[in-house]
DNA sequence: CCGCATTGTGCGAGCGCTAACATCTGCGCC
DNA sequence: GGCGCAGATGTTAGCGCTCGCACAATGCGG
């Protein structure tokens, strides 16, 4: 037994000393095996395994002048869909044989970015996804003119070959269509932060659907920001315009603290008022009343940005898919205008109140 | 202007050239600038920004033996303590001046953990951090032999050097006194998924509570998993206790499946039912009722796996630091027992009928 | 039998950096 | 005035791998 010293690990010499051969056929074996013999080849991979061998990554990037890796940017805010996004994105990475850095930021603001993707590049990384990009985002990434390729993991509008996402804008016309069809004819739109590029879409979405049905959108509410905080402050808004009998909220979150809001002020969900969310986290499916909202396929998500990002590595032409397109889950949280001025009929006293309000 | 061809970035030597001196020079002005005259220093830092020089991190770990990289290991689930953990690990990571490389597993079974782990390893990681560290995780560690140093980020009873972590014993003890404190006496537990270590730390300081002060511990309820459809599932065995007034459920996510579950029973909380989470994700607050919960402090515990996985990689000791211990947020899901026996006799149908069951 | 592909393999250089050693200068000191 | 020594810098040799080329061995047509 030629047994390595503990901890130094085997190099391709060593493995070619075992085997007879030189480092390079070695190194061939594992990079173009059709150019080997088959016995020196069996012979060679025997001694692999035998020195439990492992290519030494960092040596390959060096001499390839590729270093393998791509960089993943995301911001430091625990979200549902961009945790999706990230490990799906990170799977579908590690499967078409890549690694991936990450490099959170605490705030999304233009210096921590900077710095952010600034570390990364000087990693060699050979490409960037930004799981979360916000119109400064892009900026960031235009001012520093990356040397690398860059996918967006968000929508905007037009989905490019940088930029691969669910198509938000058709999510925000699935969740106005659902309401309008229910009958509703004031449908208000409890919209995302004003930075965020999906939040965007989906208002455009929502105003859209509307408007195609003679609708008329009301002028939006904007939220602060995704946490469900911002979503609660909303509610007396809404309260206050007796006249709205459904809301589509921009985020699942966003819907959660609504709820709670709604709720605060009297209002019951789906007989005052329906609500539908975006995103279609599991949690959803248990909030208080069950929530009607938009699912988004963020596994699929996660493969395509791994596709886009090969196909700019391996200089392919990006393949040509359908359009990803998210998915209405009806739940318990919308109901017919009918059904609920009917119910609203049967039990007065809070529907009452509402009725009378400013 | 001597600028470089685009796309090939600046080398050390490069940069020496243009300064006067030799590439070592430059080198050391990065790596040891006192053994550096002030003038030719500052010669070298201006060539440096002229030619936008970052040093290249790949052969600098080729050339120095350590990659300054650290694997992290994560399972595929979007969980809200996970993500959490591993954005504040990543964070605490790149301000001590490592990379890190995610590798997220879809299941946490041994196979995928391994593959994980020795794709990390090939990547010349100096240490892993395990973010979501169950038995079976342990145990793939230890057969591995991982060549590098290993920190966990779950509760394991005794917290080590390889093992940093909240205290879940204490936080499971909190949850049980503050119920028990309420007047609770038959406490029930939605305990987590049995391979998980913190669900077995937060049991153990349940029960421990409990015999304490002299109240029995009743045979925990088992969810299968973290997710709130588990816990909806366990509505219905609670139901069937109409003794027990209380129950802690091992996570929010447990304890928003068992709350919508609660109430499709026609039990009601606080009144007829205490309940109890754990995690202290910010939606836990709009929950029906908002609910109580201990509130752990991720971002401290991201920056303490860090220290300690920097401690172990420079050899230094362990700064020794106060237990990072959970905190108890009360909220609207807990009552006084007594106050819950008044609430049930004021609106009798579901209380009634929650007496006359089995 | 020679020339010439074709296949299999080895040799040497080099990726951009660091580490160890070598060199060169200036200065204090006996 | 030669010695020693410290400070500042250069020189050289790798780190473990890949790439381009050289080279040997084989096969086959003329």
């Amino acid at each position: 037994m030629t047994e390595q010293p503990a901890g130094s690990r085997a190099t391709m010499s060593d493995v070619g000393k075992r085997a007879g051969v030189s480092h390079q056929t070695v190194s061939r074996v594992l990079n173009e095996p059709w150019r080997v013999s088959r016995e020196t080849q069996q012979r060679v991979l025997d001694a692999i395994a035998d020195l439990k061998f492992h290519p030494n990554t960092v040596a390959r990037a060096l001499a390839r002048q590729r270093s393998g890796t791509i960089g993943m940017v995301s911001t430091g805010i625990a979200l549902h869909s961009h945790s999706k996004r990230m490990i799906a994105f990170n799977e579908a990475a590690r499967a078409a044989g890549y690694q991936v850095s990450m490099a959170s930021v605490a705030t999304a603001d233009a210096v921590s970015l900077r710095d952010a993707i600034e570390t990364l590049i000087a990693q060699n990384v050979e490409g960037i996804v930004l799981i979360a990009a916000d119109e400064g985002a892009i900026d960031v990434m235009r001012s520093l003119a990356v040397p690398v390729p860059v996918v967006f993991a968000e929508s905007s509008g037009r989905s490019g070959p940088d930029n691969v996402s669910i198509d938000q804008f058709v999510g925000g016309r699935m969740a106005a269509a659902h309401l309008a069809e229910l009958g509703h004819r004031q449908i208000a739109h409890l919209a995302g932060p004003g930075w965020s590029l999906d939040a965007s879409e989906r208002l455009r979405g929502w105003s859209a659907e509307l408007s195609e049905r003679g609708i008329p959108a009301r002028t939006p509410i904007r939220a602060a920001d995704w946490t469900p905080d911002s979503g609660y402050r909303t509610a007396s808004l809404i309260a206050a315009m007796p006249e709205v009998t459904a809301v589509f909220a921009s985020s699942d979150q966003l819907a959660l603290g609504l709820l709670h809001g709604l709720e605060d002020q009297g209002l019951r969900v789906p007989q005052d008022l329906s609500v539908v969310g975006f995103d279609g986290q599991p949690e959803a499916a248990h909030f208080h009343p069950p929530l009607t909202t938009i699912r988004q396929d963020f596994a699929e998500l996660g493969r395509r940005l791994m596709g886009a990002m090969a196909a700019k590595l391996e200089g392919e032409a990006l393949p040509e898919l359908p359009p990803l397109v998210p998915e209405l889950v009806v739940r318990k949280s919308t109901a017919p205008r009918f059904l609920a001025a009917e119910l609203a009929a049967e039990s007065e006293p809070r529907a009452a109140r509402r009725r009378t309000k400013v």
